[in-house]
RNA sequence: GGAGGGAUGGCAGAGCGGUCGAAUGCGGCAGUCUUGAAAACUGUUGGGCCCGCAAGGGUCCCGAGGGUUCGAAUCCCUCUCCCUCCGCCA
């Protein structure tokens, strides 16, 4: 079927679950900061929605019964008919509007809360406040001064940031050389390890439009985020993430339960405004607008979506351990959280310059909050159509993963020597 | 970029102002027949929302959004997507 619907926005909260029991959805809410006193707002606008709805309806009924038995009246039985229905039509084009635009306000207002932490959601505002669960291996030690990974590019001719900056602006990059093989190697190496686990490999589109990044959950929080391609015609938004392309694969679709879990690994350039980083991190490839990113997605039965997500946490460690880094998983606290993820574990590796973890991949749960906004549903054993849970775990980000390499597995001459994992796929 | 043709239920495909939520075929499900299966036959077979404890009732949906009309799958406008031909192109 090619002619599919946009995305509905539907909103992202069940509201029945809301109307019937607020009180825990106001409590987990309040974790991710969100005013309890908007849901009872909302709440109440929903309650004088309904009554509306009630009202539109029973006058449709009214009119619909009259309008049927139009084509067998004539005479004045007819113009009374008639004339009738000139009442109830004037009585609908009054309560329609008024329908519309608060259907329009809930839904503008739903579209807005963000998905409910899990009850293992740390309590906290900021990155600060995030929990780290375990780590492992063991910091690199060195008998020289270690370099940072710009020195090291410098050194081995693997970057060209002046040309790229005077070229593209600041944090764009030409990268050089090896790294450019390790790259190739890492997905090569990281694709195989996927597709033996029964991932499906994708090569998504990455310029997407606007319903897409409002069903995935990227709008309309994080806009400024986000490119926006020829706003005047083509009017495309550059992906900063395969995540988008993945889910939205499904957008609108029924898949039988049977065939959950789903789980697909797509291949993408990654594109982020950084906006608001100005001065953060300004140095070589750790922070840039675009990137190369291998993504897990699954989408998966929604009394499995806590397994899966342990699931996916474990495959990032795997191959964040085959490559040999020094890492923590962290559980980000409820302030840190995306609004779409009701739980996010982010792996950070050790970065010897800065002597510190910094982030290299991560992985959310976002439980029904995509699939409800891109309508992605699964039919159960009774065959009633239940909407089904989405999660996504970054298996390999290129920039991030090339400079722990680099800093990592440096020698004293500023040589670097790639994991051992690679050299399968390396070209020499 | 230019010129045409389309979009209807899981699929195929009719309908082109009221009797149409929608013929018919295929597929799916249940049953009859059969030792079992196939075939044949019979029945059944979309979704959202609202009211209701429920039974049930109502409303909306024929790509999407608006409009005309007492009444729209059918008429008008806008948008999206698909197909064919020409041009261009990795």
């Amino acid at each position: 079927m090619y002619a599919r619907s946009e995305v509905a926005y539907l909103p992202m909260l069940d509201i029945k679950l809301l109307r019937e029991n607020p009180e825990p959805a106001k409590a987990a809410l309040k974790k991710k900061h969100v005013e309890p006193v908007l849901i009872d707002s909302l709440l109440a606008l929903d309650k004088e929605r309904r009554y509306l709805v009630t009202q539109v309806e029973e006058l449709s009924a009214k009119r619909n019964a009259l309008s049927k038995k139009i084509p067998e009246l004539s005479g004045k039985e007819k113009e009374t008919t008639l004339a009738d229905l000139a009442v109830l039509k004037e009585e609908l084009s009054e309560l329609e509007p008024k329908l519309k635009k608060m259907s329009d306000e809930i839904d503008s207002l739903m579209l807005q809360l963000p998905n409910p932490p899990h009850d293992s959601v740390p309590e906290g505002k900021d990155d600060t406040e995030n929990k780290v669960e375990k780590t492992h291996g063991a910091p690199p030690k060195f008998d020289f001064e270690p370099r940072d990974h710009v020195a090291l590019c410098e050194q081995n001719d693997w970057l060209n940031m002046e040309a790229a900056a005077a070229m593209s602006g600041s944090r764009f990059y030409y990268l050089k050389n090896d790294p450019v093989l390790w790259e190739f190697a890492l997905v090569q190496y990281v694709l195989q390890k996927l597709i033996k686990k029964g991932f499906t490999p994708i090569l998504p589109p990455t310029l997407v439009k606007e319903h897409a990044m409002f069903g995935t959950g990227f709008f309309p929080a994080d806009r400024n985020e986000i490119y926006h391609v020829n706003p005047e015609d083509d009017d495309l938004y550059l992906v900063g993430t395969a995540e988008v392309p993945l889910c939205m694969m499904y957008a609108n679709q029924i898949i039988p339960a049977e065939k959950l879990p789903l789980r697909f690994v797509g291949f993408s350039t990654c594109y982020r405004r950084e906006a608001g980083s100005y001065g953060k991190d300004t140095q070589g490839i750790l922070r840039v607008h675009q990137f190369d990113k291998l993504e897990m997605f699954s989408f998966c039965h929604p009394d499995k979506s806590w397994e899966e997500h342990e699931f996916l946490r474990s495959i990032e460690e795997e191959i964040m351990s085959e490559l040999g880094f020094y890492y923590q998983v962290v559980n980000i606290c409820g302030g840190d959280l995306g609004a779409p993820a009701a739980k996010k574990y982010d792996i950070e590796v050790w970065i010897p310059s800065q002597n510190q973890f910094r982030e290299l991949t991560s992985c959310s749960n976002c439980t029904d909050f995509q699939a409800r906004r891109a309508n992605i549903r699964y039919k159960d054993a009774d065959g009633k159509n239940q909407t089904l849970h989405t999660l996504n775990g970054t298996a390999m980000a290129s920039t991030r993963t090339l400079l722990a390499i680099m800093e990592n597995f440096q020698n004293a001459d500023g040589s670097v020597t790639p994991p051992k994992c690679l050299e399968p796929w390396l070209i020499s």
